[in-house]
Parts: C-alpha cells; sequence; structure tokens
DNA sequence: TCTGCGTTTTGTGTATACGCTAGTGGTGTC
DNA sequence: GACACCACTAGCGTATACACAAAACGCAGA
C-alpha cells in the first residue's frame, strides 16, 4: 500500500470518527511527520480530503477540517435523495430480480434490534445492497457522486445514534425498496427511497436536537 | 497561478478539445517535460484529471485518455438528469424569482440560430442560468456532482454539432424550465428539465449516427 | 502609545534525486 | 525452435532541498 494511501486513510478515519474536529488545522509538514510519510505523498492525501470536502482552506494558507452541522446534512441528504432515487429507478429498470430478492428477503428475516452484533451484520446487509445497487446502475458519474455523499454521510452517523425503532423501521424500508426493483416497479423503488430518506433525516434531525437538549 | 493549475488546465483542454485522443498514454516524465513543469505539479494535474474521470489506469503504471464511447454519453446524461431535476425541483421551491424571470425572458428572446455569435451569446445565457441555478440551489454536494459531469459533458458536444432546430428548441425548453422556477412549480420545473435531456441526448445520439454513416 | 516599516519565520509551491517495481528483450537451455 | 529466466531500462512513489510569499512580531519614529 502506498504511503499516500495510508495518510489518506488514516486522516479520513480521524475527521469521520471526530478525532480530528472541525476547524482543526491541517499542516503538511506536522501532519506527514505525525504520520511518518514525507510532504509529497501527504499533499496528496490532504489533496483528495479537499476534493470529498472534508478538509476546506480558511485562507490562502491554512487549510482546516471542515464544519458539518446541520444545514450540512440537509444539503448531504437532498444530494442523496437526488442519486439514490436515480439509482433505485433505474436499476428497478435493469436489474437481476434475483439478487434484489434475496436482498429483500435478508433485510426481511434482519432484526437489527437484537443487540450490537445483530446491528453489525444488519449494516453488512446494508453494505451489500448499496453494492449491488452500484453494479446493477453501473454509471461511473452516479456512482462516483454517491461514494463522495457516502464519505460525508459518515460524519452524520457520528451525530446521530440509532435508536430500536429506527432500526426495525428502517430495515423494513430497506427491504421495500428491494423488492421493489426484484419486482421491476420503478416508480415504487424511487419513492420507496424517499421514504427511507425523509425517515433517516428526521431520524438524525430529532436525534440531534435531543442530544443538544 | 500556479504550474498545477496551468498543467491541468492545459490537458482539461486538449483532452476536452480531442487533441490528446481516448487511449494516448499520459505519462508524468513525458507531459511534464512537453509543458515545461516539473513532475510534481504535474503529478497533481493528473491526479484531478483522474478524479474527473478523463484519465483512468489502465494498468498499475501506464495512464491513458479514458475513452468516451456513446455507453458513456448515456451514462452522463442518466447522471445529468439525476441532478439537474433535483436542481430545478429545488431552486423552484427557493429561488429568487425575479432572476429566473429575467433569464426566461433572455431565452424567449434569444435567436442561437441566427449565426455563430448569436450562438455565442445564447451558450453565455445558458451558463448565466447555470450559475443561477449553483447559486439558487446552494448545495456543494450537488454543485460538485454537476461540475463533473459538465467535464465530461463537454467531450459529448464534440462529437455533435448543433443544428438549426435543435438550438431554436433548446431555447424554448430553457425558457421553459426558467419560468416554471421562477413560477415556483418544481414539478414542471423537474419534468421540463427531463423533456430538455431527452431531446439533447436524442439529438447528440442522432448526431452521431449521422457522422458515422 | 500608536503606527508603519522591516525583518524573520513559517509554510507552501516547485524541482530534483534516489530507490523500487514492472515490463520487455535477449540469451541460454531443454 | 520454444520456453524460461535474468538483466536492463523506463517510469513511478517518495524524500528532500530550495525558492517564494505571506503573516507576525519587533523596533523605531512620530
Amino acid at each position: 500500500m502506498r504511503a499516500s494511501d495510508r495518510a489518506y486513510a488514516t486522516l479520513l478515519d480521524e475527521i469521520q470518527g471526530g478525532e480530528m474536529a472541525p476547524g482543526t488545522v491541517v499542516g503538511e509538514v506536522e501532519q506527514a511527520t505525525r504520520l511518518g510519510v514525507s510532504r509529497t505523498p501527504m499533499r496528496e492525501a490532504i489533496g483528495r480530503l479537499v476534493a470529498d470536502g472534508l478538509i476546506r482552506q480558511q485562507s490562502p494558507r491554512v487549510l482546516v477540517v471542515s464544519g458539518f452541522e446541520v444545514e450540512d446534512i440537509r444539503s448531504l441528504f437532498e444530494a442523496r435523495r437526488a442519486l439514490e432515487e436515480a439509482m433505485a429507478r433505474i436499476a428497478a429498470a435493469r436489474a437481476d430480480s434475483g439478487v434484489f430478492g434475496a436482498l429483500a428477503h435478508d433485510f426481511e428475516v434482519a432484526k437489527p434490534e437484537l443487540g450490537s452484533q445483530a446491528a453489525e451484520a444488519y449494516y453488512a446487509v446494508i453494505a451489500r445492497f448499496d453494492g449491488a445497487l452500484d453494479r446493477a446502475v453501473d454509471n461511473v458519474y452516479l456512482v462516483q457522486a454517491l461514494r463522495t455523499v457516502r464519505t460525508n454521510l459518515a460524519r452524520a452517523r457520528r451525530l446521530a445514534r440509532d435508536n430500536r425503532e429506527r432500526l426495525i423501521a428502517s430495515a423494513r424500508e430497506h427491504a421495500l425498496i428491494a423488492r421493489a426493483i426484484a419486482a421491476g416497479d420503478p416508480e415504487l423503488a424511487a419513492h420507496a427511497t424517499h421514504v427511507h430518506l425523509h425517515h433517516a433525516l428526521t431520524s438524525i434531525l430529532d436525534s440531534i436536537k435531543e442530544g443538544q437538549s
């Protein structure tokens, strides 16, 4: 693995995990020394993080970890809705119904509310679903845009803790989306995605509001 | 201006303009020598072009200008549809109706069919419209994704020559979209965008088919 | 004491050198 | 004659040195 990849992965983790808080100044030399790489690969890593939107230029010479406010979460979900609705619609028109039928079944039998191990298994199913969607749609532009959105989404997840009811509902929503894709029903797939994202966003915003009060 | 920016701009131009044909091997040393910069800024420029999707890795050590086939154009328009429909919808819900009313008027009085100067003026109106849309939507994730799509779209434009009828129709379609946004009608804005992109894609594909025959 | 100018320091942009890896061509052996 | 192995070369990843620019601090003068 290349030094620039390691530096990117490490910084990404630290920003997503909140260890590097928004506003933290990211100096080339400082980070390069800390992570034991030289400035050149560190520059590349920082460049990728800037492109991802996780680091931004505060002034001509200082880069800082970008903030992540409630308004950013709304923007993120707007973009997510545009991309994921389109993906669901296209997948429903094209996809192999076997794969999504199996995924729908997995969502239907998932019991993510039964402890952290079950939740992990549920997240793994979601990851498989996302991967299947990417392959079914087979559109580099959409997938690439969604990758950036997902990278930023990881930061939102940290702000909100999933509760029991939300996990159960989320599994049901995913099951419906997968069923709609398997059935070749683009409108249902898109609208079920819309509903799912609406609930996910509402849940995150409620969770943040609770956390503040 | 930084050397890496110059190198990026130059290579971008050459790829979009077709001077560097798909499949052309892009060597760091070769390009750095040719453009009179050193390898470090050239690496950065190439990295950005790879992120944009204009250059891709053919094998572990060779980068080539990526191909741009009919299938890529379809993918591009799928992504464009997802993003621009969402943008139009959001802008209609939010935008200052004065700005888009004025743009609608500009589209209505545009006569892009009257020679290349009039066409240039028309393209300038489109650029202003795109800019106004970006500002109205005010969503970095959507705008960034659309920027990448537009970068690739420039390659498609070279493959298709706009004809008289298409230009006239395009102006009318844009006028309708702008009017819908100004009127605060999200569904009409989105569907007019859909119609516009459908016609634009059809026109490009027809134009390519003609060019081949 | 405040303001302005100069100097120093810090940090980025660029250039270049070094080392490693992969690819290719040639030679030797079976 | 064909296949395999070794060596050479080309090109990339990384490190580092140098240059330049901006910001901050200090000193001096008003």
